[in-house]
This record gives C-alpha cells, sequence and structure tokens, in this order.
DNA sequence: ATATTGAGTTCGGAGTAGCGAACTTTTTAA
DNA sequence: TTAAAAAGTTCGCTACTCCGAACTCAATAT
C-alpha cells in the first residue's frame, strides 16, 4: 500500500482532529469521495485552491500540504495561526496580544 | 477587462523580475502559454504543484499567490506580536491558538 | 524594404480533477 | 444477535488543466 506524502499529511492530520471523510469534506468544501482519494489514491494533483480551503479547515497551509519545499508542520500551523490572527477585528486581536504578554511573563518565571 | 487576482500577481512579480512568460515557464516546468493563460484567462485554478513550482521560481509561497485573504499589508503592531509570539514555547503558543479559535468562532456569529 | 528575432496570443486535444450516487464495511443501539 | 446508522470505498462522467504548435505583432538588423 504506497502512500503519498499529500495523502499522509491530511490524514494525518484528519484523524487527529478526529474528523470523518464527511466532515472535512463539508468543512473544505469537496466530496467526501475526493478527500478519500486525495489520502488514498496516488498521484493526486489537487487544485491551489483545493488545497487552501482544506488546510484551512485543518489549521496549515497549502504548502505544507504539498510538501514542496521544507516547511515544517509547527511553521505551517503558526502561519495559518497568523494569518487568521490577521483577519481577526482589532479588539480580538489586542486581547489576543494582552493574553501572549501574560503568557510570556509566566512563561520567564 | 477585468482581471484575476492571481493573474496580477504572477504578472507582477514576473514583470518585477523583467521575465518573459518563455523565461518564468522554463524556471517552473511549465508551458508559456499556460502562464500566459493564469496571467489572463478568467477563472484559473491550476494545481497546487504547479502554483508551488511557479512560486519558488518567483520567491513567494503557494499559498500567497492564492491570496484567499486579502493581501496582509500588517501593521507594525501586528508583526512585533508576531515575533513576540514566534519566540514562545512550544505549548505557549497552542494555547494562544486555541484560544484564537475560540475568539474567531465567538466574532463569526 | 524585408528578414530575423523575440515577445505575447490563440487553439485543439489528451488526460485527469473532482463530483454524486451507489456500494461495502464498521460501529452503535436495541 | 441483528437492524440501523455512520464511516469508508468504488465508479462513471463532465469540465477543466496544461501542453505543443502555430500564429500575430513589434523591434532590431541587414
Amino acid at each position: 500500500m504506497t502512500q503519498n506524502k499529500l495523502g499522509v499529511r491530511i490524514k494525518a492530520l484528519r484523524t487527529e482532529k478526529m474528523l470523518t471523510l464527511d466532515q472535512l469534506a463539508a468543512a473544505s468544501g469537496s466530496s467526501k469521495s475526493y478527500i478519500w482519494e486525495l489520502e488514498n489514491k496516488n498521484p493526486p494533483r489537487p487544485s491551489a485552491e483545493k488545497l487552501a480551503d482544506i488546510g484551512k479547515a485543518l489549521g496549515v497551509t497549502a504548502d505544507y500540504l504539498i510538501g514542496s519545499d521544507d516547511q515544517t508542520r509547527t511553521e505551517a500551523e503558526d502561519i495559518a495561526f497568523f494569518r487568521q490572527y490577521s483577519g481577526l477585528p482589532d479588539d480580538t486581536r489586542k486581547v489576543l496580544r494582552d493574553m501572549a504578554e501574560s503568557l510570556a511573563k509566566m512563561g520567564r518565571k
């Protein structure tokens, strides 16, 4: 059973978040059959749009899912997080910045 | 002639680097006719692989080229925040990401 | 003037992305 | 148990990606 990197990554993230094919499909605007094909069929060549939508639903970048560059999963999550953060309203961003400040102090100990 | 965002971004980067269609095609392993179609035809839906290759040749990520979210002209405050965030330990960053997720859900409705 | 070169543009077609619906397997309920 | 629901898998089809090759239009050379 030869697996492709993209499929492995999607499946890992999906199962980790305890999502079914149907749930991820709904969250990303795809069909469950197609999600399954991405995870199991080789070699998949999804559109950038689809992959970005799926990445968004999983909290990572499309670039990480393709694995074309050497973006680590942590980086992908951080970048995806920063994008989400950037899109939040001003006051919500401030709440997060304050929380970060507090957490930073705690960690400094 | 209304242009699509992806096309505009590719063309901007290509002309900025003074590359011809042929040159960018060669550098990214595509055909020049296809590069032209991406820049001018609507609506294009290139594969993530192609887009990552083109992005690589242009020095940007596929995620940026898709630009599903609006171009991030980020304020200094936000950038500073991200720097601070990046310096935090893994588990603390996760706490913040989870908080952001909750806050984002709240704001969504 | 008219070749040559280099840029962008058009077009037909092979192959596949991505879907819905039907099917099979696993889990839950009774 | 076994019925029903949920999860995963298969399949056929349409629409679109992406290519090569031919074309147009300028600019520079001869």
